[in-house]
DNA sequence: CTTCGACTATTAAAATTTTCATGTTGTATC
DNA sequence: GATACAACATGAAAATTTTAATAGTCGAAG
């Protein structure tokens, strides 16, 4: 997990270098926008933190060079207390959070991985189950290292059992999971039916495993044994 | 819709308030418990969203009195914590909802709406505009006082635009509200070209006006004058 | 005032999703 | 075990969404 740190306080700059430096991060330093640009050219970083009140410009003009170039990147705005503007356009902007200043690191840690949780970037962000691979950054899915093509449901029906393998999951979540709010569908679930055909279909034609148990009324599980 | 936010973080309540205060929303705003109950004898709200971690107690007993003096009153809890007990107390004892800080006002809003459908409050859900009558509730169109079938897509594009009257909408803000995280689309917006034809050809068959204002180089407008 | 490029409109085709009709399987009950 | 019924599977049609191709429109730059 790389960290690029944009401050200017050069104690606070260490400060937050080394805390983070201490839980397996790789944190990289820049003190002003031009510095953070140039590294910007050479590395992907999974992760900037950044202050936006800096000597050579405003934060935000950079962070919507972060987003247009790799929009993956997580951005947590810091800001000094009362710039609520700044906040909202940041946010508007795309960042993913913010923290005011003066913050606890303790806090700012909590903020970072609060922001990993939901960027989904667990490890390499890579998700296995036997010969079936899914790297949902960029939305592939591999059975015996040869791509397939799955449609929108397809993707995220299998998605989702294969993130909860051996749980049995019911009609009712699958349609919360795939639909939401969008409950205007007939009151039965036979477009689940469906999807779950087509997928079990689509993978068998592939060379993959059947790995959908069905559990009659209950729904359906995902396992190997 | 009548909101109240009770929220100790001003810059977040002020952040809060302004997002739904632009989506048709009526927003009041309590910084403690003590204002908060204050404002619930004199007015009665339709979503209640509730900080739980406030300067003058704990928000869960406010949640108690709000549900046994109206229970119809939406309660939408937010906390900085993500323990699963306050989760579990709150909605065992009737939360609607829960969100855990930081958060996207974006995905605020959408649990809001989410609320809003799944409650499916009477009386107040009626969006009028001109000869143009949406029924939520029942996803209901009316031109003309005569029923017409929009698809879904259709149906949500109206409903945003009419809930944003006058407002420039980018395309940016549709493809969010309408597809949301499904990014999976080519990065051009030619599929929102195609469901504002198909909305407005719909519309005016109908015997609507088309209200729909196109602004070159930033957007659409539904607007009367 | 013209020209050019970017933005928008429109239609048609392709792909996906949903519905529908029908057949099959599993489970409880007798 | 035989039966009945609900749950599930399946293929195909219908509806919707998305893509693609083409045409028209606007506005800035000269």
């Amino acid at each position: 997990m790389k960290i690029l740190i944009v401050e200017d306080e050069i104690e606070l700059l260490e400060a937050i270098s080394n805390y983070l430096g201490n839980s397996n991060f790789i944190c990289e330093k820049a003190m002003t926008l031009f510095e953070a640009e140039d590294k910007l050219i050479s590395f992907n970083y999974d992760i900037i933190i950044l202050d936006i009140n800096l000597p050579d410009g405003n934060g935000i003009d950079f962070l919507k060079t972060v987003k247009e170039q790799s929009p993956e990147t997580g951005v947590l705005i810091v800001s000094a207390k009362n710039s609520l503007e700044d906040k909202l356009k940041g946010l508007d902007l795309g960042a993913d959070d913010y923290i005011t200043k003066p913050f606890h690191l303790a806090e700012l840690n909590s903020r970072i991985n609060s922001l990993i949780r939901r960027k989904k970037f667990e490890g390499n962000n890579t998700i296995k189950f036997n010969e079936i691979e899914i790297y949902p950054d960029s939305r592939t899915v591999l059975i015996h290292d040869k791509q397939i093509t799955l449609t929108k449901k397809e993707y995220h029906l299998l998605l989702y059992f294969i993130t909860n393998i051996n749980k049995v999951i019911t009609k009712e979540s699958i349609a919360e999971h795939l639909w939401g709010d969008d409950i205007e569908m007939a009151s039965n679930y036979d477009f689940i039916y469906t999807h779950m055909v087509n997928l079990r279909k689509k993978i068998k034609k592939n060379g993959g495993t059947d790995y959908f148990r069905t559990m009659y009324g209950l729904g359906y599980k995902f396992t190997d044994s």
